[in-house]
DNA sequence: GGATATTTGCAACTCAATTGCAATAAGCAT
DNA sequence: ATGCTTATTGCAATTGAGTTGCAAATATCC
C-alpha cells in the first residue's frame, strides 16, 4: 500500500548499524557512542537510531532499570512485533534476546496489543557456567 | 530469618501509599508530584518511593516508554515477584496491572530469573468502547 | 519529656535526551 | 560528471528525571 522510502544511507547510518548487526547482546546509546569513539556525534547517534528504527532494521527495548537498548531485527515478522524474550543479566549487565522463547498468555476480552515488551533479569547460563 | 524493621511512618509516606493504593493504574513520580500538589518535596517524594519498595508495599515497573510507575501490592506471593502483565494504553495513557494474566514460557537451560517486567501496549477494554 | 537516628527540604549537580540552526553531504535530474 | 534540492550532521544550549550533601525537622524509643 503505502511505498515507503528509506532514509539516507550514510557514513554515520552504516556504521551504527554494523556495530548493532555485529553484536550478539543489545546496545545503549553510550555502548554505541563509546565504540564510535568520536567518530560521529552524540546527537547524530540519537538521530540515526530514530531512522533505523523507522526503517525497521533495528528494534528498540527499555532494560528493566529503564535504559534503551537497541537489537538487530532479526526473523522479524512482517508485522514487525517482537513478542520474543528479552533476558537482562544481573551479573555480566548485557541484554540479549532469546527468539525462541515466546510467552503465552491471553489477554482479556476488549484489550487489543500492539506492541510487548517482555524482560527478564537473573543470571544467563553463560554466566551460571563462570561461577560454578 | 532476618529481622525486618519497616522505615518510619511519615506524613510524606502516608500521603503517598494512601495515593498510590487508592489509583487503579500505576502513578509515576510526576504523576505523585502533581496529586500532592507542593505538600510534599519532589525529592521527598523519590526517597519515600523507595522505602515503599524496600518495605514491600508498591513495586515498581517501567513503562514502554521508560518512564517508571508505581503499583500498589495486591495478592503478592511471598518472593514478591510481579509476574503479571502491565498493560499500557495508547489512548488514555494509563498503565495497569492484569493481575489475572499470567505469561507461560519456559526459560532455556542454565538461565535463572528473579524478577521479570512484562507490559503490553495497544488499547485497553475501556477505550475500544468509547471509541465505538 | 528528652536523646537519637531517620527523614525532610533545599540547592546544586549529573546524566540522558531533545532542539534550533548553520554547515555539509546524499540523491536525483540533467 | 555537474549542479540542485533536501536530508543529515555537528555544535551549543536546553530540558527533565533522578541523585547527593548537608542542616533543620520529626518519628521512635527510653
Amino acid at each position: 500500500m503505502a511505498v515507503i522510502k528509506n532514509s539516507r544511507s550514510t557514513q554515520a547510518k552504516q556504521s551504527v548499524l554494523a556495530l548493532i548487526e555485529g553484536a550478539n547482546v543489545a546496545l545503549s546509546h553510550a555502548d554505541i557512542e563509546e565504540a564510535l569513539n568520536g567518530k560521529c556525534n552524540r546527537v547524530t547517534i540519537y538521530r540515526v537510531l530514530d531512522r533505523l528504527l523507522e526503517d525497521d532494521k533495528i528494534h528498540k527495548l527499555v532494560d528493566m532499570d529503564g535504559v534503551n537498548k537497541y537489537m538487530a531485527c532479526v526473523a522479524c515478522n512482517d508485522d514487525h512485533l517482537h513478542h520474543h524474550l528479552h533476558f537482562s543479566c544481573e551479573q555480566c549487565e548485557q541484554v540479549s534476546c532469546l527468539h525462541h522463547v515466546i510467552p503465552s498468555f491471553q489477554l482479556p476480552e476488549g484489550y487489543s496489543m500492539h506492541e510487548l515488551n517482555f524482560t527478564v533479569r537473573g543470571i544467563c547460563a553463560d554466566c551460571a557456567v563462570t561461577s560454578l
